[in-house]
DNA sequence: GTACAATATTGATCTAGATCAGAAACCGCC
DNA sequence: GGCGGTTTCTGATCTAGATCAATATTGTAC
């Protein structure tokens, strides 16, 4: 299941029209982004592992095209989806040196990928990239801060919540993709799989949402939506 | 409320036997910590306002004596605590300019308080203030991250969770002392005051903890405590 | 296309913890 | 010390969402 680093092939995936195209975030990334002009990209099949929980926190890593779920396997064998990381996404800049999870690509992904150690000297040296960490740090606080926020809710606000987020994060259009199984969403939202359908199911009879295909839905009141998570 | 940025009194409080003597921690902090240099010591009374939400994020704190709680009050007037900042440990630094919390002082405060603007110059001449930078948002990183692994398990789990944090982070003795009221307990591990009370309750039954005072209890089998954590 | 496995939905119970209500303990103050 | 407000504890219900169980749909491989 391990990909060595340089896996350069892609088999064609079904998901493919589930994520943005690429072009403005990777033409942002490497004109804007001081880390990102150091990496290569790297492309991880669907169901690949990127890295594991425990291994050396070697490299650093941004999504380019495709969707990348990170987790955590808890002692009583539960599993914490931390988050998902789509186009523009870092992942991987743990703040200790081994990483505190797990990374998975969910469909197929094309990631840069730069040695950590190399970000570092860099660091020293440039105070852009010294700039540039500090600031994936605060975004990832955002989330957590997101995320420890949305888990003192109801479950029709936390899968509301969700659906907006990713409205937000992918195409601007009303329709939203959304590339992982409903386990994985459940394992974010800390509900169950079951509760996630019965709630898109209410939000559907509610006329709020439409769902095309189980990974495809449509926004019909995202106003509705906003309130519900105001 | 407001607490003005000089204030310089202290009056006396009942909790002062609740916190960590600062000593050997304000020597660390003014001996390796290039940041913490900077800074004037100022003084916040029991209950005084360090910091409002959306606020201008103008200082970086370091809490000396006392303890802090910063919360952000939700749309539907619950409140939801993000952390307690007990002696050593920074906040303030937000991901934004603007302060995304509230910071108030549970017991009397003394805090370092710097500029945030003189450590982000000094971060672009000194590269040990901007790695103490990261290292600091690398700590929240990771403060967050237990806060929602916590926010999925049991009440019980949470509060023996809660427990042995705060025996780790005050006094390594088996006393632990906890300066906040019942209610920030609860708005912190997402449960309500009647549960805090009832799961102390079945803990003592179970002859694991012993309270000596609401604020103060013993450890009598700190083993299963951590057990139930696992 | 057909078949099989994985994924998603729907239905019927059960329970941890919320909510509502009141009693007891504690603290600061005079 | 005794008083009044806050904090904590205890008891009785109620409910959102988990769990258990079965069915339906979807996607993939042949």
């Amino acid at each position: 299941m391990a990909a060595e680093l340089p896996v350069p092939r892609c088999s064609v995936s079904c998901y493919d029209d589930c994520v943005l195209p690429p072009a403005k975030l990777t033409g942002r990334a490497l004109a804007d982004d001081p880390i990102a002009k150091m990496g290569t990209l790297v492309r991880y099949p669907r169901g690949a592992e990127i890295f594991g929980q425990d291994q050396p926190a070697e490299y650093l890593y941004q999504v380019v095209t495709g969707a990348v779920r990170t987790f955590r396997i808890l002692t009583d064998g539960r599993r914490q989806i931390c988050a998902f990381h789509l186009p523009g996404d870092y992942f991987g800049l743990e703040p200790g040196d081994q990483h505190a999870s797990y990374a998975f690509a969910i469909s197929d992904v094309q990631a840069i990928v730069t040695e950590r150690e190399l970000v570092a000297r860099r660091a020293d040296r440039r105070r852009d990239v010294a700039k540039q960490l500090l600031v994936i740090r605060g975004k990832e606080i955002q989330n957590l801060q997101d995320q420890t926020l949305l888990l003192t809710k109801t479950a029709e606000e936390r899968i509301a919540w969700f659906i907006l987020q990713m409205a937000r994060r992918t195409t601007s259009s009303s329709t939203v993709s959304l590339p992982m199984p409903r386990r994985d969403i459940a394992d974010y939202l800390g509900v169950t799989v079951e509760t996630i359908s019965r709630t898109l199911g209410q939000l559907e009879s509610a006329g709020w949402i439409e769902s095309m295909s189980p990974r495809q839905i449509q926004l019909k009141n995202q106003a509705a939506l906003i309130r519900l998570v105001s």
